[in-house]
DNA sequence: CGATCCTTTGATATGTTTCAAGCTTAGTGG
DNA sequence: CCACTAAGCTTGAAACATATCAAAGGATCG
């Protein structure tokens, strides 16, 4: 007998009670939907442009990204998801997904058939809205993204993209300030913010020389997170959670 | 008696059957939606940040657009929207909208309840999957703009840009190819493409030079299509049509 | 313990921004 | 219908942020 934490879908349920409520009847049906766990290298594809995925991919452990590739090569990271994060395969109406979704470094999922989770939704009003609610949380983290590409210079967009992860990977228990595992290389974060990976080293430099983090052997340090909120013009309200965090530093 | 085409909310039909099947009972549905019409000046809020929008709003002439701004001041384009496009507020857990939606030149829109339409959703099958694949197409242009925005040149972006809404404009059935009116002025397309109002003067000037477009007085003409499409690595999948345009130029 | 991937560094090139002014067009009121 | 005004477009010169290239130094892993 499997209690609920020891379930590999568990994850799926943390991350929906951050933002819904859920009843013991809907629980049971996200637990019984079939599923298959599968282990990722980094690097290795789990969805490709073009493919016609038959499947949603719950994040278990490790982290994972969505991309798209310029005609000229450049790859620009579009979303970063990590546990309990579930992935909707975005196709478009021929069914072919219109990116892709990459292991940022070793990823442990699980591939839930479209239509069996579709057919809970169908039965659990209650889960029809938490999926409803995350699916609005990754659009305005997407916006989110446009803006700090577009708009923010490169010491702020390495300070939101630091600050963003920080906050949804203590909110999904992974990791507490000030210290936790960094998912990424340099050259990813400078494919997440649009900058080359060279700068984001020496943008990386400048923020260890102010202080405000360490960086390195994929670790960070947050030595000041008020002063990394700032410098990176960071208001977690576009995450969407529901429990409001009071800032950690006055 | 009206016939569909002079009703008000007739272009929410017409644009939905671009991508999806609706019968006689689901357009007479949606047209029975309760609505407000009302028109928007240039730069008049539709949807202002940490508003508690309760209606969607449906695009029937004219051009909104969606915003962010930064702490700083500057403001970034998030997606333009045109006649047909049903406008989502994206409110999150507490019922309040996390960006702007402005009127990009003088529109006419019709707000809808959102429980109105969510009960017709309910009801018609077909209509929720319309739904659904509207707002699946419009996740699709949101991260082709953060590839545009992170990952193109300026030529690339303002290239890229043109294409996007004389693609969109045209299967709106609003303008033809080679000249239609074009709704932003070069700030506007700075703010889309994160470049300077200056820069993207000299881009365009750099555009017309080259014989692909010529620009002024609120309109655009396409010199050369398929010209205009290399230079701005412009495909149209992402825009998760149904029907493959065939490109129009060899 | 060699190979590979990641980080760091320096010098230089480039694209884009900034600032500031003049010009054009469209809209408004007399 | 003209004059006036505001908004948008255009221009140039100079400053700046970021990219590019290339090579060296560290870390990690079989």
């Amino acid at each position: 007998m499997q209690t609920t934490d020891s379930h590999v879908l568990a994850p799926i349920i943390n991350k929906m009670e951050r933002r819904s409520q859920l009843g013991l009847a809907e629980r049971q049906a996200l637990l019984n939907l079939p599923c298959k766990v599968v282990s990722h290298d980094k690097g290795s594809y789990l969805i490709r442009e073009h493919d016609k995925p038959a499947s949603c991919i719950l994040v278990i452990s490790g982290f994972v990204y969505r991309s798209k590739i310029t005609g000229d090569g450049l790859r620009q990271l579009l979303a970063v998801h990590l546990y309990g994060d579930l992935i909707d395969p975005h196709a478009n109406p021929r069914g072919e997904a219109d990116h892709n979704v990459q292991a940022l470094m070793r990823a442990e999922v699980a591939y839930i058939p479209q239509q069996a989770l579709r057919d809970v939704a169908e039965s659990y009003p209650a889960v029809a809205l938490a999926l409803c609610r995350d699916a609005m949380a990754e659009c305005s983290i997407s916006r989110e993204w446009l803006l700090n590409v577009g708009r923010r210079n490169a010491r702020q967009r390495i300070a939101h993209l630091l600050c963003e992860l920080t906050v949804r990977q203590e909110e999904a228990g992974l990791g507490k300030k000030p210290s936790y595992q960094w998912p990424m290389t340099q050259e990813q974060m400078g494919e997440a913010t649009g900058l080359t990976g060279v700068h984001v080293n020496r943008t990386l430099q400048r923020l260890r020389k102010e202080g405000l983090i360490a960086i390195a052997n994929q670790s960070v340090t947050i030595h000041d997170w008020a002063r990394l909120q700032r410098a990176g013009d960071f208001n977690n309200a576009y995450l969407h959670q529901r429990t409001i965090t009071a800032s950690d530093n006055p």
